[in-house]
DNA sequence: GTCTATATGTTGATAGAC
DNA sequence: GTCTATCAACATATAGAC
């Protein structure tokens, strides 16, 4: 998005948007009225240009969700891909995955804000969520593996942990802010310390 | 919501219905839909009535809404209220907090289900915030007494642990289901074990 | 890249019959 | 307690001028 006046100031008077800055702004404006109830005029007023202007760009309200959810499960999916993800012991796959998943979050907050926030009502929705439960059970499996090496307690279901623990890491989106006294790191450290050592002294 | 037929058998040929089973039918739709993307339209259709008759027993789509919130907010709400939440020292009363709100998320999945997704587009859903924001607020100053009396870690913010514990147990919506394996007894069981212990052995 | 104008359908809600 | 019929407002999306 390019802002521009009479002599270049930083009087905004007027705005010129590409692909980028519109997904930018509805992914914003998505999460604050959710995505269903984010109409093309509401999302037009907060980009400063009309309806049709957006359509210029991109060729649907829905192309906007599906470009916002790629980003996110991008991030999640190359978690996986990278090679402390599949370095033995698996506790320390763990330990890595959820740090690293945590950092996802934080870096791509909009998108992956959205994407938790889906319910699943359109095709769309339903193939992300699909490639979400794909990333869980990546992690549930690490879990498993862990129990059996005696490094973590078996004495809880290891899909009862994987869900706390996405629990603990899905939070995030509700009340980290990028802006905020709370480091994108010390979120990450915070969650690992809790998780694995539990809040009794 | 009664069932009728002509010689009163389980035949389901036509319904009738009340404010609370309008309200039940309401909001499990609107936590399939979300409630913005919910309309009268479809509801009508759920419930096996036209819009008309909704309208003769609520006055409008937010009172559902409204009489929803409530049902989740009373019972958080309670938890407060019993004696157990009052009674030294602060980490049994957490201990007890966190079981007890457990349960009402259990108990009452549909009404909190829609709780905690509200985005506080409105007066009314901003009205429901405050009442969890002061819910959370009386968890976070347990936190911090048992932080005080030595009884749980302290190198964590008493606010990350407060927003890592209801991470967990806010969770128990997106996955837990009331005919399911696992009991609503033992998801508490589980959430307390793994928030005061962790996972690791 | 943005605009005005418009097509076509859906929304929450009401009036009044049965 | 439910229905049909209706309304004004708003929805997504398109056509074509600048």
């Amino acid at each position: 998005m390019s802002v521009t006046s009479a002599v270049d100031t930083a009087v905004k008077s007027r705005v010129t948007h590409d692909q980028e800055s519109i997904l930018l702004g509805a992914v914003e404006v998505f999460n604050r009225h959710g995505y269903d109830a984010t109409s093309m005029g509401l999302l037009a007023e907060n980009l400063g240009i009309t309806k049709s202007a957006i359509y210029h760009h991109v060729p649907s309200k829905e192309y906007l969700l599906e470009l916002a959810l790629d980003r996110a499960l991008g991030g999640l999916e190359g978690v996986l891909a990278d090679p402390l993800a599949t370095t033995s012991p698996a506790v320390s796959r763990l330990d890595f995955v959820l740090r690293a998943a945590t950092e996802v979050l934080t870096d791509r907050l909009p998108y992956v804000t959205l994407l938790l926030r889906l319910r699943g009502n359109t095709e769309l929705e339903r193939a992300a969520l699909e490639r979400r439960r794909t990333f869980n059970r990546a992690v549930a499996e690490l879990v498993d593996e862990a129990q059996a090496d005696g490094a973590i307690r078996s004495d809880v279901d290891s899909r009862a942990i994987t869900r706390l623990l996405f629990g603990m890491i899905n939070s995030v989106v509700d009340w980290y802010r990028p802006d905020g006294r709370v480091s994108a790191a010390k979120v990450a450290d915070d969650i690992v310390a809790v998780a694995f050592g539990g809040i009794r002294n």
